[in-house]
This record gives C-alpha cells, structure tokens and sequence, in this order.
DNA sequence: TTGTACGCGTTATCAT
DNA sequence: ATGATAACGCGTACAA
C-alpha cells in the first residue's frame, strides 16, 4: 500500500449520502436546491459534502440533463488574434460577461490547424457545448458547416459564411462609414478620396457604399483607389497611387486605421502636412490609431457590445425564444487631430 | 406532427447498430479503432454511421472512460490579456499546438469576475477537463487552490502563486535583463538607469535584479525609478521623474516595450534624442518595439515555447511520467537602433 | 419529505 | 470476431 498515494478518487453522491445517512435522491435534490428538504437532512449533507470534499461529476450531469451549461468560442484567425485585430479582445470578454451572467461557462477554441478543425467540428459535434460564438468565420468554414447542420444554436459575429441563416450581429459598417465621412465633409475639404479596403469583405463594400452615400452627388470615382487588405504598407501604397492621380486631393477616408497610418506616411513623404493639408480618418480605434503622429480620427467599434450580443442571442436561442436573427450595432467617432 | 422540427435528436450507438445489423460493443470497438472488427461488419457500420449521422456523445464517453482529452487554459488577467501583455497570444497559440499535436482539446476559460472564479473552479473540480495550464495566477488565487487540493495535474506559466509544488515554466528574467543591460553598457554608456515596473511581481523585480547584477559595483540606486504598471503612461511619467533627477542619464533599461516607448515619448519631449543622447532598451519584443522610432532594442520571450512546454508539462503528467517540476526558458536579445 | 429504480450513451469484460 | 451486460455518476419519476 503506497501512502504517498496519486490523486484521490473523487467523492460521489453515493459517498455523501452514506456520510450522511440519506438516500442518493435526497443528496441529488439538496445539491439541485429542490425545496423539498428537510433541515435536518439538510445539515447532515452539508457536513458530508464538506467532509467528503464532494463536487457533482460533470459528464455524468451533462449525460443525464443533456446540457453542458457552456458555449463555445470560437476564433479561425489565430494569427492575428492579438495583433491585427484589436477588437476580438473586447469581443471576448463580452461574451464572457454575458454567459457569466447567465451563469454558463464560455470555452474559448483556437482553430489553428486541419487537426484543430476535426478536433473542434467533433467537440461540437459531441455535444461539449449547448450552443456557439463564432467569430472570423472563412467562407466554406468546416465548423460553420457542423452548427449549421446540427443545427447548434449559434451566433457568428459578422457575416456567416455562404448562405447560412445563421444568427449574427455586425456592426454598422455602412452607416458608420457615411457618417465620419460627413464629419470629414463639414470640416470644408473639397475633394475627398477613400482608400477602400478588403472589397470582397462585407465590411470593406460596406465601408465604401457608406462613403458614397456621404458623397452623394459629389462623388467622385476617380478618388477611390481599391487595395486588398486592411494593412499599413496597402494603405500606403493606395494613398501614393491616390496622389498621383489626384493631387489636388485634401481629404481620405482610410478602411481602417492600419490602412490611415500607411496613408500617412506616404502623405508625410510626398511632403503634405496632416491635418493642415490633408485630412486623414480611419476605422476600427485600434492601437494604429492612437500612435499615428497626429493622432487618428476615426470610428470606435463596440467591441464588447458585439460580444454580448452574440452571447444573448445564443442564450435566447437555448431558451427557445424566437431571437432575432440579425442585429446591428452603432458604433462610436473618436474626433482627434488627424481631421 | 410538426414538419418543421426543432433540432434533430442526436444518433447513438444503438441507432448505427440497428441499421448496420451489428451489436453496440461492435460499434463502440469499430470506433475505437480495435483491429476485431471484421471487413463486411466495417462496411456496413461505415454506411450506417453515415446514413445516421452518427456522432459519439462526449459526456457519456468522459463518463465512462473517466476522462476528457482536453485541458484547460486558465488566465486570470482579462483586461491586459491582448493590450498589456504581448505575449498571452504566442503563448495560446504554443499550447494549443502541442495539445493539438497530441489529439487534445484546448479550453480557453478566461476569469474576469468572482462568479467566474467559482464556475471555473466548479469546471475543474468537476472534471470537465484532465489538466490545466494556468497563466497570471494571482495571490491566493482559488483557481489555484482547486488545482492544488485536487492534485488535478497543472503548469503554470510563471510563478505559481504561494507555497505551491505544482510545475511551472517561466522564463529567465534575470538572466535576459542582465544581458541586455550588459549590452547597453557596451555601447559605451557612463549612467545607465531602469525604469522598474510592477517589483510586486516577480517578472518585476527579476528584470531589477538582472540589471544590479550587469552593473556590478557601478550600480546607482538613485538610477532607479520604479512605477506600478508596465504600462506606456508608466514608462513616460518615470522617465521624467529620472531625468529630473538625474539629468546626466544616457542610457536606460526599461522594463518592458509599452515602458520604453513611454520613455522615448518624456525623452523626445525633454529634447533628448534615442540613441544619440541615450539609449534605450525595452523587454518583451511586442509590437511596441517596432513601432517607435528609432526601433527598439528588447528582449524577445519565447511565448510560443512557454506555452509549448506548459502543455508538455501536463500531458507528461497525464501520461503518469515523472515531469520535470520547473522549466527556465531563455530569451534571445534583439538589437535594433534605440540603442 | 424521502427512498427506489430507471435511463442518459459509452466503454469494457466476459462469454461465446 | 461478436453479442450480452455491467458499470460510469447523476437526475427524476414514482412510490411510499
């Protein structure tokens, strides 16, 4: 007999009820907080539960109740989880304080590789988890294809992929486009160009029609130069290209703020001062946004708005209440030195 | 009889084995990969789980095998997770690849309230996972006293809190300090002083000792400014703080990369020019480092190999191996031209 | 108010 | 190679 012994066997209720002299049920209904107890029972489990050290067994519990009480998190993008996109932090953490609050457990699952995508799909699957966040999701995204056939209520933050009809909640692209163009506008520049990202991305068509609304019949096509990514050195090949054709150009719209601060150093090379000259705004508040020189005026996204959200409407879904299947979030002007 | 359903009852066992006209245990074994299964019952157990759509239950498998191939991600710092702390996301990533590797499931569980520090312990007590990997545990932390009493098999990135046993990896603070500083001082710098962040951690006051250590008996104590957080505003407030005190300074060891950009900021304002006047260097390698102007020389921290190993740590202790209790990792030095 | 007994979906042991 | 059957630990009708 080895004293110093592995891990000790976790205590069942079949242990508790013997310490307590009660029954197995009666143990059951005191830990599920059914009223019918008596006190006298009541003390006798508290003390055995306290001695035994007993915790329900939760695969047993989600076996037999057939809910785990936890949703997943899910994010595809790994990568740039902590670097390009300042937002999925925040996101992140309103998820977290809605399921809290609901008292249900979020695991967060890094899809990083094909084996991570088998592994999570069966995770889903197998019924690890109620429901689903999913942020990031690719076009043809294997997870997305188990919850959409499982039908495991989910929410995606930002478009699903393909012709799901999923639930999602995006934030305003368009109309947060149009109206930090407009504060762009009322500060008298007269010719305003965008640098128009990511166009096969919802949010980057988006960000454009939002500007040509704001444009209205001043529009000029000849001012919007495509790139093809949210980056620094796309923004600031864009806005070089911009300058050449268009010199007379005094005002740009950057997709995000990656893209504004590539926008800005071309402008700082081809000798045109920010804001005196050239009025720059971007998207997104990230940390781009703060360490331009002069600071960035842009739109700040709710990101832990979004997280709650898609949290809710998982949370409503699980409580089989009719959600609504698609919600869209204002987002904030953070008017600095830039514009 | 409604046609359009709820969400589909999931198949078991006993479905595939009616349709493929086999038992369960020849099903369960199919499953599992035992070689006893002969061709045709393959073929028709194939089909049948295909037909059915077949997904093995999760909690009725932990139940029975006692447990769940997948550990647990702890971290208990929500709000610096992807602003303050460069690293938590290399550090994700590295375990989730070796648990990945080694077929299991990575839950992050992020503890941003009391209520969560009591359903994470729950989670864990429960056995909702066979390990954990524990980032940012605080003092007194209950997840930690779970993990401890439970004996549930742990590493923790940094030092555990208290008097714990439990396996740790962490990096050579000390060490890497002392060898940038010794760099810096090579450059032929006369007064080189720190700006000290957060000497309640251990982090902390490791990268203060490093640097007493590289300066031997040319150590100035009056060349140490210490401030709470490792933080930007930290580092900008502590350089002015030094260079009021000591205004001779040329070269500074900050504590981390958001601290030195925070001294560049107090140092160009104050007229002094990096690296000509003094030179600076951060610790982290995080964006920061890249950003300010000149590039920052700093230490890069292996994130990804901490994670790595933290999860090495706990499937060897899964697997029952003896484990090595403790792992020092070193930093690689990066020179650019802050300094 | 309490105890009994069944079922949740698997795996594993034992015959066959 | 395969089929029965007993666990795994819990919730909950149902009976008392």
């Amino acid at each position: 007999m080895s004293t110093t012994s592995g891990r000790p066997r976790r205590a069942t209720v079949h242990d508790v009820a013997v310490v307590a002299g009660v029954s197995r049920g009666t143990i059951s209904r005191y830990v599920n907080g059914d009223p019918y107890v008596s006190a006298s029972a009541r003390e006798a489990i508290e003390a055995a539960i306290a001695e035994v050290g007993y915790v329900p067994n939760t695969a047993a519990r989600h076996l037999v109740m057939q809910r785990t009480e936890s949703v997943a998190f899910i994010v595809h993008e790994p990568h740039s989880l902590f670097v390009e996109d300042p937002n999925i932090g925040g996101i992140l953490l309103g998820a977290n304080a809605a399921l809290s609050e609901a008292d249900h457990q979020m695991a967060v699952l890094i899809v990083d590789s094909e084996r991570d995508t088998d592994r999570v799909a069966r995770y889903l699957s197998g019924g690890s988890v109620d429901g689903a966040i999913i942020v990031s999701a690719r076009a043809n995204d294997p997870v997305a294809r188990v919850v959409e056939k499982l039908k495991i209520p989910a929410a995606f933050v930002g478009h699903p992929p393909g012709a799901s009809s999923a639930a999602f909640v995006v934030i305003d692209n368009r109309g947060s486009a149009r109206a930090i163009t407009s504060r762009l506008l009322e500060t008298g520049r007269r010719r305003v160009g965008m640098i128009a990202a990511a166009l096969d991305r919802d949010s980057g068509s988006d960000r454009l029609a939002g500007f040509t609304d704001a444009l209205g019949d001043r529009f000029d096509p000849g001012l919007i130069e495509p790139v093809p990514l949210y980056s620094y050195s796309a923004g600031r090949d864009g806005m070089t290209a911009l300058l050449e054709r268009a010199p007379d150009i005094d005002g740009v719209f950057a997709a995000s703020d990656a893209v504004a601060a590539g926008a800005m150093e071309a402008l700082r090379a081809a000798g045109r001062r920010v804001p005196i000259d050239v009025g720059v705004v971007g998207f997104d508040d990230s940390a781009w946004a703060r360490r331009t020189l002069p600071a960035l005026s842009t739109v700040r996204q709710p990101a832990e708005g979004l997280g709650r959200q898609a949290a809710a409407l998982v949370l409503a879904q699980l409580r089989g209440e009719a959600a609504p299947g698609e919600m869209l979030l204002d987002c904030e002007i953070v008017w600095r030195e830039s514009a």
